[in-house]
RNA sequence: GGCUAGGUAGCUCAGCUGGUUAGAGCGUGGCACUCAUAAUGCCGAGGUCGUGGGUUCGAGUCCCACCCUAGCCA
């Protein structure tokens, strides 16, 4: 039977870059998405840009633009970032849309007469300068528990605990530097305690995870509290029917727009609303989130759907965030891999695969491994999979080019065919980690065959050739079936893999039937190793955490990268000389971003004998280093002269000021400092490498 | 602080309702092979399953305490 399915995955926040973590979810996502297309049924993929809210305001106050055009750049950046991921939406629109505008105030409108909007007043912080209230995270102050300085007003990164801005001690708005006064404002407010009975049960039938349950347990434990869903103007979203001056809290209309997306797409395609959206309809809903939303995804937004006489998802898919060498993202405070420079120097299929074969349907955190993520890709995908289809390609070529009639280990090839239905149950349940896993087992004994039988003997009896192309085109077949396996997580791969066996694996039946007789066209690498120093400059060639008071993230805390050591070397191969330091990995040496940089100003420095202070040229920006080369240099002979930097060493404060890198230089026991030199050509923030 | 989840070989992970010598892939040591993108195959070494208690004939698997990591606290 044909499923309906509507697939959204969370909506990306125009506040800023994709980064790993967003890739993520969209593969794991547009995993699912063409694992079912594949097996014939009938899914849509829809997203949109999440565009208003506070955030989005300010920031385009500071850019000297137009939310709007904040919005629309940020949205084609995304929207790109997306493409290059290989992520199949067949929609991607905005919150910021007519689509959306409009159920919004229909929503909110049945939800009123429903009964399930209350008023009532609320104190909050409000900034007289910027002449507006301020979300708590734009109010910072000393925590009231332990006394940190500079916490945001709803939380204390130092301690924990969580209170109101009303609460810290010495508050001040991040706006304009001022204490905030404190008003009072009317706010409407969802009932969302109306809902609990339909809740309950909701979850009850649904098929969310365990873990995911245990968390809505605790919440339906602590009491559901009303959700605050208006702002007071200046907002950017939309002003909320009926009430000049207030505005629709974004969380509110953020998730509307999964349907304002369907609904642009039904009007290009023709599709049905009711079909979709009207309640106790059995079509698909399948909400793709982060673990740190998944309030919102499984109370708010079942309920208002519910409230407003339309369907509940069927499922709502709650996963882990990615960490990146075993170091977890933070945006606010540290480096992290943007989607872009990824793809900038990266393809996507080795992350995508990388992603899959450490997915599985709960909510752990999964870790990006560099170095893993290289092993991997190099050996299974490399190594096992696309070098079944290579190692097997020549004999088929220099056999005439077609593939035998029939397979001479058939036992062996309706092995994998059976597997078919218990991957396919394993992609059903996003437990694409155990998939992988069986897929390469799969991989292992198709090169397992091959070696048993060995053609390359065989080949070299002319009597024998059809025996070669037996065996060969029994290992095209094993790694056609595999290719039909992976394609919803390979798709350009696949698509390469269609055109060398001459017909498109656009089906999951496909690896049921073999293919025979038919002729193949010439071999191509299908996938390539990973290059280690590419993969490695990937933290390594981040922006050095430049700490910009970034505006703060809609919901959660931005999740993002820091870095780690790769692991220490191996042990060194024979030590060649005494004070030689021990092997290191490319890894390690990675870690050291080692700029060209202009000498701008040289002097030198009272009160010391040894350092020179020096302004430097680094591209991106000018840096203050204190060098100890004054009894080699004089400052005037350095102006202008470029010099190797390491331009991520944590900065040092020394008695003069603070020392924000290295200059490098040569020294020996004879005495004596040596500048390293740069030819010609090279410019300020070039990489050493 | 409360709650939720995780802490298993060098690395990344499996281990379902407690049951014989704890598994896989990668890496590593040895061997074989040369068709294949320094690919593949065979054999081996590697773990007191976060710590400390407890229940049980028997615990990685249950209970308690503690430590570490992440998230949520609307």
């Amino acid at each position: 039977m044909t499923r309906q399915i509507l697939v959204t995955h969370a909506l990306p926040y125009a506040n800023g870059p994709l980064h790993l973590g967003h890739a993520l979810e969209a593969v794991q996502t547009d995993i699912w998405v063409r694992f079912q297309r594949l097996r014939g049924h009938d899914c849509l993929f829809v997203c949109a840009e999440d565009t208003h809210g506070t955030p989005i305001m300010i920031r385009a106050q500071q850019q000297g633009q137009t939310p709007e055009e904040l919005i629309a750049a940020s949205a084609a950046e995304h929207l790109r970032d997306y493409q290059q991921l290989l992520i199949g939406h067949d929609q991607f629109h905005s919150t910021h849309s007519e689509e959306n505008r409009k159920l919004c105030a229909e929503l909110y409108e049945r939800l009123q007469a429903g009964g399930y909007i209350a008023r009532r007043s609320v104190r909050q912080a409000y900034d007289e300068q910027a002449q507006m209230f301020l979300p708590d995270r734009y109010v910072r102050g000393t925590c009231p528990r332990c006394k940190s300085v500079d916490q945001y007003g709803d939380s204390c990164e130092v301690c924990g605990s969580t209170y109101s801005p009303a609460e810290l001690i010495d508050p001040v708005s991040t706006l304009s530097n001022t204490p905030p006064v404190w008003r009072e404002s009317e706010h409407l407010f969802f009932r969302l305690g109306a809902f609990e009975t339909m809740l309950r049960e909701w979850l009850a039938s649904g098929s969310l995870s365990g873990a995911v349950r245990a968390k809505l347990d605790e919440w339906f434990a602590a009491g559901l509290q009303d959700w605050d869903i208006s702002r007071d103007q200046p907002y950017f979203g939309f002003e909320i029917p009926g009430s000049p001056g207030k505005f629709f809290y974004v969380w509110f209309d953020a998730p509307i727009g999964y349907i304002a997306s369907f609904v642009a797409l039904a009007a290009r395609r023709g599709l049905d609303f009711d079909r979709y959206w009207k309640s106790e309809t059995a079509t698909e809903l399948h909400h793709f989130i982060g673990k740190d939303i998944s309030y919102f995804h499984t109370l708010f937004w079942p309920a208002v759907l519910h409230g407003a006489g339309l369907r509940r998802p069927t499922n709502v898919c709650v996963h882990g965030f990615l960490t990146i060498n075993g170091q977890k993202m933070s945006k606010t405070r540290g480096t992290f891999i943007t989607a872009r420079s990824y793809l900038d120097s990266l393809p996507p299929e080795p992350l995508r695969y990388y992603f899959a074969a450490k997915l599985s349907g709960g909510i752990e955190d999964i870790d990006l491994s560099l170095e893993d993520f290289i092993a991997r890709t190099d050996s299974d995908l490399v190594g096992k999979l696309v070098n079944i289809a290579s190692r097997c390609a020549g004999f088929i070529e220099r056999g005439g080019g077609r593939l035998a009639t029939a397979l001479p280990d058939a036992e062996l090839y309706a092995q994998f065919a059976a597997a078919s239905e218990e991957i396919a149950a394993l992609y059903e349940q996003r437990e694409y980690g155990s998939a992988m896993r069986q897929i390469m087992n799969l991989a292992d004994r198709a090169n397992k065959y091959i070696d048993q039988h060995k053609p390359w003997a065989m080949a070299k009896d002319p009597a024998r050739s059809e025996e070669v192309r037996a065996i060969a085109t029994q290992g095209i077949n094993l790694f056609r079936v595999l290719m039909v396996y992976l394609a919803p997580v390979l798709p350009k791969i696949a698509e390469a893999a269609g055109r060398f066996l001459g017909g498109p694996l656009d089906a999951w039946q496909a690896a049921a039937t073999p293919l025979l007789g038919s002729a193949l066209a010439p071999y191509q690498p299908l996938a390539q190793r990973l290059d280690p120093a590419v993969v490695f400059r990937l933290v390594a060639s981040e922006p050095a955490a430049a700490p910009t008071k970034a505006t703060p993230a809609k919901s959660a805390p931005a999740k993002t990268v820091a870095t780690k050591p790769a692991t220490a070397a191996p042990a060194a191969t024979a030590a060649p000389g005494a004070d030689a330091a021990a092997t290191i990995g490319i890894a390690d040496f990675a870690r050291v971003d080692l700029r060209v940089a202009r000498v701008l100003a040289a002097s030198h420095v009272e009160g010391s004998d040894k350092l020179l202070q020096l302004t430097l040229d680094l591209g991106a920006g000018q840096r203050n280093v204190f060098s100890g080369i004054r009894a080699s240099y004089a400052p005037e002979k350095l102006l202008n002269r470029l010099v190797i930097v390491v331009a991520n060493l944590e900065p040092r404060k020394m008695r003069f000021g603070v020392s924000a890198g290295m200059v490098l230089c040569a020294s020996g026991s004879e005495g004596g400092i040596f500048l390293l030199d740069v030819d010609s050509g090279a410019q300020p923030g070039m990489k050493v490498s």
